[in-house]
DNA sequence: GATTTGACTACTA
DNA sequence: GTAGTAGCCAAAT
């Protein structure tokens, strides 16, 4: 309870993504007030796996599915995205800034 | 307890 | 617009 809090809170966040919707590590390390921690939430994502956190909602700043080389399939995360409805070319989505959630705005 | 790593972000050239 | 470097913080080793 006390070391994985930081982790707790990014699945939680995580969680909260709205289908259709993604969102980028830096605006949840904000939300958690980890402003500059935003490699902390990717950390934290790797503990994501067998949880029921939609990671592939995630995505850095530019929209582009840096971590998809994480996922257990090479293209299961674009897969994903393109399942719902994201336009995902070359590892990178499309009209990213349309689709972003902000959870300090959004919550 | 110190060092390394890591799915990032922002600034500068 | 692209490329490289620096800064940031927390967990794992």
């Amino acid at each position: 309870m006390s070391s994985e809090g930081f982790f707790e809170k990014v699945y939680q966040v995580a969680k909260l993504i709205p289908y259709g919707r993604v969102t980028s590590y830096g605006a949840i390390a904000n939300y958690l007030g980890a402003k500059g921690s935003a490699r902390i939430v990717g950390w934290a994502m790797n503990g994501s796996v067998n949880k029921d956190v939609p990671a592939h909602r995630v995505v850095n700043r530019n929209g582009l599915l840096t971590g998809k080389h994480h996922f257990q399939g090479t293209n299961l995360m674009q897969q994903l995205l393109e399942s719902e409805g994201f336009e995902v070319v070359d590892n990178k989505i499309q009209n990213f800034e349309k689709y972003f959630w902000d959870p300090m705005k959004e919550l």
